[in-house]
DNA sequence: TGAAATGTTGGGGCG
DNA sequence: ACGCCCCAACATTTC
């Protein structure tokens, strides 16, 4: 047993040091912090982790070790059952209390729940993930909103700021023995494929570097950009998206500050155009808060359609799409471009997500949890409630969602949003060549590129079929 | 944060 | 000069 008293925080999707709510409170304990971080065997063995991500994590780990390190502690990284783990680490070093912030997965609260019950020790729990957690932004009845505008109204109203920054100098980090944890594991110890993934640079200091360029200029210029398909998110300096989203999936940046950066941007602006770039931001934040809400207040999301008549719609199956999907060989280039963008660098830009899904649930008539779980599977920044939501507008099938009938035209999307064909052509290279007239439909051209597919669907008659398949659901 | 189908309007060509 | 038609441009409705 240690003569110093010792309390545990337990990192899980805030790797961060800065503006984090249980680090701030176990400060305030009269004893040295213990920082943890468990590798849940069950999380590794989803389908739904794959390499990207996970590695995108390791790295995460990495980098918040390395800046306990300088701080005279390190990460101890626990492998097995959190509860069995977490309760060893306690009896081993004599911790007097557990410190965490709040998941709001149905997976994660259950978890937890469980912990804290079985536990000899106090737990304390803090909402820190969202500015307003689930039950903070309800109806005048005391219900849940289900609409994403009246949401929004209401959490306006609401108030949380970022905690003073103070509490790291006062913070005493123990210094962690060598012989409790193990090392930060490689992916081929957790029997994964290494990923051939390009990716941002990772940790607390690259989300701080990341959101100062965006708030300095980018962000003025957003309510116009953030439709623009961007090739490459991180060098591309023209940054049409804030690129946040790998930074807020494992909160290397905590969205209070991300919020309040906005709000100084908001000041800042002159023009209205400018003003209105920063909402249109702040309503992407405010997106991100709804679809955790909605998941948190109606897990049935996870694995059913949020409007339940929609289980009954008959979903084409078709292997070979949804194989051609994944693989961007569909014969439509802008599909092409953001599948292999997605598998090649683990993101896409929002508009790129639309575009695609509506692809996979109206024009292939794919049941839109294929689509899920292959985002989740490929995406760096991929959460659960968010992509649900999103695939859930998508398909029509969610709170909030686009009418059933609206269905985007591949094509006319890509003349919108990739008019010069950049995009296009950075990711599917087969077709760098041609002339920008036949850029975005190349079935009209005189020849058809070698190694290109002719389209695997004609929008059109796809488009009815949908319709059809809708319609039988309503009547 | 749709797209297609259908309706309406008005300018211009033409007999 | 007039009426008629065509059709682009825009508006509205429908899916």
């Amino acid at each position: 047993m240690n003569q110093s008293k010792i309390v545990i925080v337990w990192f899980r999707r805030d790797l961060r040091l800065s503006d984090h709510l249980a680090l701030e409170a176990a400060s305030q304990q009269p004893a040295e912090i213990l920082p943890v971080f468990c590798l849940d065997p069950a999380l590794l063995e989803s389908e739904r982790t794959q390499s990207p991500r996970l590695a995108f994590m390791l790295q995460g780990l990495a980098s918040l070790d390395h800046s306990l390190r300088q701080r005279g502690s390190r990460l101890v990284i626990l492998r097995g059952k959190p509860k069995k783990v977490l309760a060893e680490l306690i009896e081993r070093v004599g911790a007097s209390a557990l410190f965490f912030n709040a998941d709001y997965t149905p997976y994660a609260r259950h978890r937890d729940e469980t912990i804290v019950k079985a536990l000899p020790i106090p737990v304390h729990r803090f909402d820190d993930a969202l500015l307003h957690a689930p039950g903070e932004v309800l109806k005048a009845n005391g219900e849940p909103y289900v609409v994403f505008t009246p949401f929004k109204r209401q959490w306006l109203t609401l108030t949380r700021r970022i905690i003073a920054e103070d509490y790291l100098e006062k913070a005493r980090f123990y210094a962690v023995p060598e012989d409790i944890g193990q090392p930060i594991p490689t992916l081929a110890e957790l029997n994964f494929r290494s990923a051939s993934i390009e990716f941002p640079p990772v940790g607390e200091q690259a989300a701080q570097q990341r959101l100062q360029d965006f708030m300095q200029q980018n962000i003025y210029l957003y309510g116009e950009s953030r439709n623009r398909l961007v090739a490459e998110p991180w060098r591309d300096t023209r940054s049409a998206s804030s690129y946040l989203s790998p930074y807020f999936r494992f909160g290397m940046i905590s969205p209070r500050q991300v919020y309040w950066a906005a709000r100084d941007a908001y000041t800042r602006a002159t023009q209205k155009s400018a003003k209105a770039s920063v909402e249109a931001f702040v309503n992407e934040l405010i997106w991100r808060e709804f679809y955790m809400h909605i998941m948190y207040f109606y897990p049935h999301v996870t694995t059913r359609s949020f409007r339940t008549e929609y289980d009954d719609i008959e979903w084409a199956d078709d292997p070979n799409g949804l194989q051609a999907w994944k693989d961007g060989i569909t014969g439509y280039p802008i599909i092409d471009a953001a599948m292999r963008q997605l598998k090649a660098i683990g993101w896409m830009p929002n508009r790129a997500r639309m575009i695609v899904a509506s692809f996979l649930t109206k024009d292939l008539l794919i049941d839109w949890r294929e689509g899920e779980k292959h985002f989740m599977q490929c995406l760096i920044d991929g959460d659960p409630a968010a992509n649900n939501g999103g695939w859930q507008w998508a398909a029509g099938t969610g709170t909030d969602a686009q009418p059933y009938f609206r269905i985007f035209n591949p094509v006319s999307q890509s003349k919108k949003f990739d008019p010069e064909g950049e995009y296009i052509r950075f990711w599917v290279p087969e077709l760098a060549d041609l002339p920008l007239k036949f850029i975005h439909e190349p079935w009209k051209a005189p020849t058809l590129p070698k190694d290109y597919p002719p389209p695997i669907v004609d929008h059109q008659k796809a488009r009815q079929r949908t319709l059809e398949a809708y319609k039988a659901i309503k009547s």
